[in-house]
DNA sequence: AGATAGCCGTAC
DNA sequence: TACGGCTATCTC
């Protein structure tokens, strides 16, 4: 008898055990750890999704008894276990390096078992479940698709027992196949009459004739009537093959040899491929040729037969940068990336699992990629705060990638222009080791010169947006042919609907923030809930009609631009005009293509993209980040003015920046200006060591939300104090504070932060803190618990 | 989550 | 006392 231990997909507290299950006789062979299954749960025996993280063998049961002695029996329990109704894969869907993976994460997620493992599955894999209801007449009808009058309807014919209900659990998983034709009976085709009307039909039977092997059903050269006529009277063969959806991407690569590396990159590249003792920290200025060093580090690892992992930030996982790679390894690259769709995902994570792909180029959730035998990991642009999952399982793919170099004895390479803080120092520590790139790899490009434009002394001027600097600065470009950059922070920058008379701002019922203005579909909708208005008219507060829009930053900015500068093509890259599938591509492709003189746009264009003909950069508000109630907020901008400089002057034509700002004097500021990580570095760090933040102190924040503000607040204090009693004098508390937007989903925010050096127990304490949400006092309670937060607004 | 056992209130 | 709704409880 065989015993599986199964997790179950119910996230929930109660549930975020393994539950044991009997393996069925004929299926014992069959199982395996890491197989999805069916199991009945509960006492309706309804069919629930699971994971087989282990076994249990029965005659260590019988020997357990005998030791233990006790009243019942293990043995004797086991006579009381359900069946396994249905084991949904071939082979495992988990490696049990990924179950060992999901064990080491739930130490710092604070979320359920499931969860993890669910989010290392392509989604596609992660089925749901309908239920068949059949009336006595026989007529059957699914749950899903019924009207809630419908449903209220159908409960009661169940209860009364005039329908049966069948559960059923649905696999999303669907795999594209392509359709191959191929000729049989070709002595008979020889012989076949055809009528002399029918010239199509004997074109056909010639190229049939002479046709060697197998041609794709999309590229037979007949029309489908043609084509049925010779399969239906069989002497075409139709077979399936399976295949990966993003093929066509490898079609129209041109193959990419490597480029001689600097004696920097050199050193880098020798120094990382003789050992992966430590992870190294790779500092390399933009523009340095740091992509380069990787991909010679993989080809490395590929050559001695190993496999790598390649991590990019989701939104410089641009063409640009997926092309490179496809260009250097071919079909032996796996993308993952969230434009993707579940089955094209699917397609890339079974490519991954064959053992097909042998570099996964990705996002965050490719560090999870069920690659064997690693020989590299790479995490470029490492400060990134979007490499931590801000939902659910909120981990970190630098700390995955941490464990899962260590399990594969692998090289890690953590690379930035600008490493945060807590890498830098991990670094200095001797913690990781640092390699440095301090030249631009294209020894004709130079550093570009950047300027501050006080923006106080602009007031009176024409345009609130743009300095006299920065127009005339365009206007010369715009005269040399040369192309322009042009950066609005978002933050703080979004549209809404304001009246002129007295000032009402129109907000989310449900949240406290004002609603955001979507001029394509005419609608204020809120960011946070959903929640979506038609625009109004007349002023809900005083009915007066000057109400005004105040459209997106950067729509507004273009219309400005159309104004001052009418003669220059302008392309906007924000959130609304990158919405459909491959607009982000398309509209880097024109400019590329010098369709157009300036490229707009929020964060998005601040990363990865490299232009040659670009040599000015204008970054219009460089504040807005600065003054958000963060702790990283300095740490941010500068990072992103870093980034956004090094956009200019790629080429041979020195790049020109200018910074508009009204914190002229902000260190952040003040140090992307002379381009000097070091000193920032310094500054900040001197910052967070008296305030003691991170990389000084650990952080876990603790996120109480209840509809009712008073609830919300009486229950934050209990957990403070609960906290209080339980950690040392050392550990810091600060809160509970309303959170910046206090009030999301009608449910109020607070939210507790502690700061820490070594706290045993911590995460006892913490697991505490969640389970006070079973009492039943609590049950509207929900509390989050986020491990080094990265965003606290 | 979702089914159920147990509890209390009201209608006959 | 019978039925219905509501809540606490458990799920191998």
């Amino acid at each position: 008898m065989k015993i599986a231990k199964v997790i179950v997909d119910i996230p929930l507290m109660q549930t975020d055990k393994a539950f044991s299950y009997l393996v069925p006789t004929d299926l014992e062979n069959l199982v395996a750890i890491g197989m999805r299954v069916h199991v009945p749960f509960g006492k309706g025996n309804r069919l629930v999704q699971g994971i087989i993280i282990d076994f249990e063998d029965t005659k260590n049961l019988a020997e357990a008894d005998k030791q233990m002695s006790l009243s019942v029996p293990m043995s004797k329990i086991s006579e009381n276990l359900k069946e396994i109704a249905e084991v949904l894969d071939l082979e495992p869907v988990l490696t049990e390096e990924q179950l060992w993976l999901a064990d080491e994460m739930r130490h710092s997620v604070f979320s359920y078992k499931i969860s993890c493992l669910k989010a290392m599955l392509p989604s596609l894999l992660n089925s749901s479940y309908d239920k068949l209801l059949t009336a006595a007449n026989g007529d059957e009808s699914y749950w899903s698709q019924l009207t809630e009058n419908e449903k209220i309807n159908v409960m009661k014919q169940v209860k009364s027992g005039e329908m049966t209900v069948t559960y059923i659990a649905k696999s999303k998983e669907n795999k594209k196949v392509i359709k191959f034709l191929s000729v049989i009976n070709r002595e008979k085709l020889k012989n076949l009459e055809i009528s002399k009307a029918a010239k199509k039909r004997e074109e056909c039977r010639q190229y049939l004739l002479e046709l060697n092997g197998k041609i794709s059903q999309k590229d037979f050269p007949f029309s489908r009537e043609v084509m049925k006529y010779f399969i239906d009277n069989d002497f075409l063969e139709i077979s399936e093959v399976e295949t990966s959806r993003t093929q066509s991407v490898f079609d129209a690569i041109h193959f990419d040899e490597a480029k001689e590396l600097n004696d920097e990159q050199m050193l880098a590249f020798q120094t990382i491929i003789t050992s992966s003792e430590k992870p190294y920290l790779l500092e390399g200025i933009t523009g340095s040729g740091k992509t380069e060093v990787y991909l010679q580090v993989i080809e490395h690892f590929l050559k001695k037969g190993k496999t790598a992992i390649m991590l990019v930030p989701e939104i410089s996982l641009t063409p640009q940068i997926t092309n490179r790679f496809i260009a250097r390894f071919g079909e032996k690259v796996a993308i993952m990336h969230s434009g993707l769709s579940d089955g094209e995902k699917y397609d890339e994570w079974r490519k991954i699992r064959s053992g097909k792909a042998r570099v996964v180029v990705g996002a965050r959730s490719a560090i999870f990629a069920p690659m064997e035998n690693i020989g590299v990991i790479i995490i470029d642009e490492e400060h990134e705060t979007s490499y931590k999952q801000d939902s659910n399982p909120r981990y970190h793919a630098r700390d995955l990638a941490l464990l899962r170099a260590k399990f594969h004895d692998a090289c890690l390479v953590l690379g930035s222009a600008t490493p945060s803080l807590e890498s830098r120092a991990r670094a200095m520590r001797g913690v990781y080791q640092l390699l440095r790139l301090t030249k631009r790899a294209n020894t004709s490009a130079l550093l570009p010169e950047v300027k501050i434009v006080d923006m106080r002394e602009q007031i009176n001027d024409k345009s609130a947006n743009f300095s006299t600097l920065l127009l005339d600065k365009m206007r010369e470009k715009l005269e040399k042919h040369e192309q322009i950059i042009l950066m609005l922070n978002r933050r703080g920058y979004s549209s809404f609907v304001m009246c002129r008379e007295c000032g009402y701002v129109v907000e989310c019922p449900n949240c406290d923030i004002s609603l955001t203005l979507h001029m394509d579909t005419r609608t204020l909708n809120c960011h946070y809930c959903g929640h979506q208005e038609a625009i109004p008219q007349l002023c809900p507060n005083c009915q007066s009609r000057k109400i005004r829009y105040y459209g997106s930053g950067t729509q507004k900015i273009q219309e400005e631009l159309a104004e001052l500068l009418p003669e220059a093509r302008v392309l906007r890259m924000d959130v609304d005009t990158t919405k459909t599938k491959n607009a982000h591509e398309k509209i880097l492709n024109k400019f590329s293509s010098y369709e157009a003189d300036i490229l707009l746009g929020t964060q998005m264009i601040a990363k990865g993209l490299d232009f040659p003909n670009v040599t000015l950069v204008g970054v219009i508000n460089a504040d807005t980040g600065l003054n958000l109630p963060d702790f990283r907020a300095s740490e941010r901008s500068f990072q992103l003015l870093m980034q956004v400089a090094g956009r200019a002057g790629r080429a041979d034509k020195k790049g020109e920046v200018l910074i508009q700002t009204f914190n002229p004097r902000h260190y952040a500021i003040q140090l992307a200006q002379e381009q000097d990580y070091e000193k920032f570095y310094e500054r900040e760090m001197n910052f967070r060591r008296t305030l003691s933040y991170p990389p000084y102190y650990f952080t876990v924040q603790v996120l109480v939300s209840h509809k009712n503000k008073e609830v919300v607040v009486k229950k934050s204090y209990e957990i403070a104090s609960l906290l209080r009693a339980n950690l040392s004098e050392k550990a810091k508390i600060l809160g509970p504070t309303a959170r910046p937007i206090a009030r999301t989903h009608n449910l109020y925010h607070y939210q507790i932060l502690v700061k820490y050096r070594f706290e045993d127990d911590l995460e006892a304490t913490l697991n505490q803190v969640l389970d006070l949400t079973q009492e039943r006092e609590n049950k509207d309670l929900r509390i989050m618990i986020d491990s080094e937060p990265q965003n606290f607004v």
